[in-house]
DNA sequence: CGCCGTAATGTTAGCGCTTTCAGTAACACC
DNA sequence: GGTGTTACTGAAAGCGCTAACATTACGGCG
């Protein structure tokens, strides 16, 4: 910066300002100090900056995994508000760990990020006394069924299941099995297998723990249960999966086995997936708002940077019951 | 930090080694460090740390897109490695975009990261330069076909591309059908299309014009140019898609229109996503490294950084055709 | 015509750490 | 007992910027 300055016949200061605040320098000063930064290549050290300004332009955000598609459409929701507003990411994976989200979080707040993105509004009790003593904007995502540390933008994970056993039992099912994620440290699932009980017994459907399991993410997982709940109940009516993607397993499964989908049995999903439309038949679930939490997240973050008080702190952006071919038609 | 030396009675110093180097401070003066460190809930300031040892323990990542899952598990792979080693991400998302990927370029390179993971071998002159210019280990994935800034890690798309019309051709295709993905601003798409091109030349295959197509990432766009491509060519045998997901849009549109695959037609897809091996029939594509190329890069900048010469700089890790039910099986 | 507001630029100090060099103490060795 | 060696701790300087205040120039105004 010393030596633009000097190519430039100015002080470093004003050089910092042409590259700040480019509106308090005379335009004339603006294109010379401009040339000299172009003619020495010079790129600004940020680390610098920040230290000198106490602020950097950086946001901290934490998902469980980046593999799973629904938590890159939120980042990307994310960056999309955040890249034009000039703030960059800072970006960790907990692998599902309250542990690792805890570690994390310390490593994350050590670089003095603007602000924070959490997954979940489960934390273990020393990331949580981190998020609670820092000042910077903090939003949880993905829940919003209980008491943020500070923001919260999601919807109902109960609400939704809820809903869509209702809609199944509206069709006519009574029998109706659930695979659950697994609940440890997802709060999200959790509250999932938990509007999926709650609706079990408000509509007085068949409560057999047989109808209940529990699966890790993936396709093959999704087929297994499949398998093995048919084969202990071989009466039920409708399985609802904790996500698409084990869904869409179990929906191959019927295909490879010839049971007919929605005839036999019908499935449905959670998340609706790009995928969840185009399978044959197409999978019932529910459409969650993934992107737009990134993106609502980043706007309440921008927003409580520029001073302003954001209200309400916790945003409900609602779910949707998709009913596609792989339960049966409303009459 | 003064309050925490205060509290343990050492000067700021010896609480900056107990952080960084704890090998060099007595057990009992560590220990009392560390209480105080506890007690007053210190969070070490990384970015007045990074200024004065004039080094970050953050690696910047460049992808096109973290929506597509291929660059998630890319990112996974680098994190698997990185955060072991307390290095932290941050990740911008070029969006196909040279221009934006320089701006990105020269923003991440303003927070003097440790190093930098690039996506492709082709940039902007602009960016080219700031790469070029800057000293950090800085790795080009996903691409070993031309010389890279610094090192490279990835395979040969135009030899895995090749390496598959050889493959259907050797089942007895002889008009085979490819639909690329957009080339602009993708060498890696560029270089898969010239790989279909060579291979169809070098064996003598059917080189219609109409049998090649191009196709945003989408399930639907693959639909489409499926059905575009059988209602101009109907007598094509075979169709080689650049990506998993244009494939297996296209095979579940064989599904609604009750063509036989691979009997009626053969479908060929490009990744070996999960999803692949899942879908029914099975589809026949390549399998390509990803997870490890994000984890090679990973070893590849931390050898560097350990002062290490890392050779060879170009990692060619290969590919591998699988083949499934979607392409007639060998006899 | 002196005063004051405004615009443009500069001077000074310091952000919160780490590096470098120095210093002290304890111990072994010839 | 002087010297070297190891282990530990500290003082001073400064990383490359920006915030806050200072300064200068200029023109409008009573």
């Amino acid at each position: 910066m010393e030596d633009v300055a000097r190519l430039a016949g100015v002080s470093s200061i004003t050089v910092s300002r042409v590259l700040n605040h480019p509106d308090k320098v005379a335009e004339s000063t603006r294109e010379r100090v401009m040339a000299a930064v172009e003619a020495t290549g010079y790129i600004p050290n940020s680390v610098a900056g920040s230290l000198a300004s106490r602020r950097t332009r950086v946001i901290g955000a934490l998902v469980p995994t980046i593999t799973n598609s629904i938590f890159a459409d939120t980042i990307d929701g994310l960056t999309d508000v955040l890249t034009p507003a000039g703030y960059q990411l800072l970006l960790g994976a907990t692998g599902y760990s309250l542990r690792e989200e805890s570690r994390l979080v310390g490593a994350i707040l050590a670089q003095r990020p603007a602000g924070l993105l959490a997954t979940g509004l489960q934390h273990e009790s020393q990331g949580l006394t981190l998020l609670r003593t820092t000042d910077i904007p903090i939003v949880e995502t993905w829940n919003v069924d209980g008491d943020p540390v500070d923001m919260a933008v999601g919807f109902s994970n109960f609400e939704a299941c809820r809903a869509m056993v209702a809609t199944l039992a509206r069709r006519g099912a009574r029998r109706i099995g659930f695979v659950s994620a697994p609940t440890t440290a997802n709060d999200r699932a959790e509250q999932r297998l938990r509007g999926y009980r709650h609706a079990v017994r408000e509509l007085g459907l068949d409560t057999d723990a047989r109808l209940e399991r529990e699966a890790k993410f993936s396709f093959h997982a999704g087929a297994e249960r499949l398998v093995e709940m048919i084969a202990e109940r071989p009466d039920v009516e409708a399985i609802f999966f904790a996500n698409d993607i084990l869904a869409i397993g179990a929906l191959f499964e019927c295909q490879r086995r010839g049971i007919r989908v929605p005839e036999d049995l019908a499935i449905a999903g959670f998340d609706d997936v790009e995928l969840a439309a185009q399978v044959n038949p197409g999978l019932t679930t529910v459409r969650i708002p993934r992107y737009r939490i990134g993106r609502e997240a980043a706007r309440m973050i921008l927003r409580r940077l520029e001073g302003e008080r954001v209200e309400p702190r916790v945003l409900d952006l609602g779910f949707e019951i998709v009913e596609r071919q792989s339960t049966p038609a409303g009459t």
